[in-house]
DNA sequence: CGGGATATTGATTGATTTCAATGTGAGTGG
DNA sequence: CCACTCACATTGAAATCAATCAATATCCCG
């Protein structure tokens, strides 16, 4: 089923030294410590594929994954990535709708779907987190359909940044996990004018490029103002 | 709060004949029968704000519904478009992340969220029909997205007519409730660009046009065949 | 220290938007 | 009942933003 260099690992001792970000608490990441499994993926492997039965619930604990979805003729569009702490495939459906990949090396924990489920009925505050999920899921959505139906390039990356930015605990320095290429399926624009918008960001003194994936904000607000 | 020609009443008596339309079955349908109220809204009358506290579910009985979000400078993305037996507002958080509005006059069924969450706690099947909801919700959301980001605008013209097409069970003869510029605003294109682009699949033999609003499928193939 | 993938920058093209004019139709009041 | 009117829709011409095609540049990674 996967065509690449895939290696994923279920992984007692061998877990990633986790970068020491401060990483988002709820009832959520309790039952994932309680009853999770921990497993590492390399780079670009396929976590879950659209259409398969949803059997697990995942915790990102380090790395950063991507959901997308892609057409016949290979056009493809990512639907959010996940940072350390973040929770995805929690979909009601009882087959994914999209697929997902570690956009680079990842520690991810999952939990049986069935498991958490049955850990619901007993615990309604993490019913409520559970739903909570899901439904900043659906947020995060809508507020993606207002960028790639109404935004321009400069506005999409503004808020693409904005969004890491914020996820990153606002510190200046923003690490960027995946490359030009999945930022670009993700604003719905192509490399180059993604690769100039940040040029052009960078000309209006609203961030530095130390690297391509390291880059420093000088400016949120003028990111803010971008953000229409 | 209400800037226009506002009207909204609840309605005991008054309901709207409606046309004999197929109406989709749920438990969910089932509980708005038992204990919604059925309230009517003129043209472009506000349904709920963004923001404001969710405080109900709500059914389309007639007529049809769109929810959106606004930018500052007054683009508008409009996120869904609900018809007859549709359900929405179903959003887990305690807020709205959009607006909704009647499209067209409309009578709606709204049902108190705290009373349908209590005969949830009593009725599993109202739960899981309540989650698939939400679900199908969140899975529209995204093929929306792979829309607005990755398909040109001919592709985005067939996907739309195809998904009223088969919320209209399928019939040849295509009611839209909305105008141009909703249609626009769903797609991520300007009106005149919706137009021209009907006008193409006009010429080209997929659709008939008997008025702006009303339209034959002649060719459904062909749409799903651009449908990419 | 290469070397291939990734990213930047430039030149040109092209799809969609914008600006503009005309057409159409539903609802209203005379 | 018809004419009028205003909102909505279509069509055309020009402008523009982003895509495409193309040529370096840079950065990991082995």
């Amino acid at each position: 089923m996967n065509m690449r260099v895939a290696k994923s690992e279920v992984d007692g001792a061998k877990v990633i030294p986790v970068a020491n970000k401060s990483v988002k608490q709820s009832a959520l990441t309790e039952v994932f410590a309680i009853v999770g499994v921990t497993m590492n993926f390399d780079a670009n492997v396929e976590i879950f594929g659209e259409a398969e039965p949803v059997e697990y619930f995942y915790e990102v604990v380090s790395g950063a994954v991507r959901t997308y979805k892609v057409l016949d003729d290979g056009r493809r569009q990512i639907d959010a990535f996940y940072l350390p702490g973040d929770t995805f495939g929690l979909e009601a459906g009882s087959h994914h709708a999209l697929s997902a990949e570690a956009v680079s090396r990842s520690t991810i924990r999952l939990a049986k779907r069935s498991v958490v489920l049955a850990m619901v009925a007993r615990d309604p505050e993490l019913g409520q987190a559970l739903w909570s999920a899901a439904a900043s899921g659906l947020s995060a959505a809508q507020e993606h359909l207002l960028v790639l139906g109404r935004k321009t390039a400069e506005e999409r990356v503004a808020s693409f940044l904005l969004d890491i930015f914020r996820r990153e605990a606002n510190r200046d320095v923003i690490e960027l996990p995946m490359s030009r290429h999945d930022i670009a399926d993700y604003l719905g624009l192509t490399i180059e004018t993604v690769s100039r918008t940040i040029s052009l960001l960078e000309s209006e003194n609203a961030i530095t490029l130390q690297s391509a994936r390291r880059l420093i904000v000088k400016s949120a607000s003028r990111l803010r103002q971008l953000n229409a």
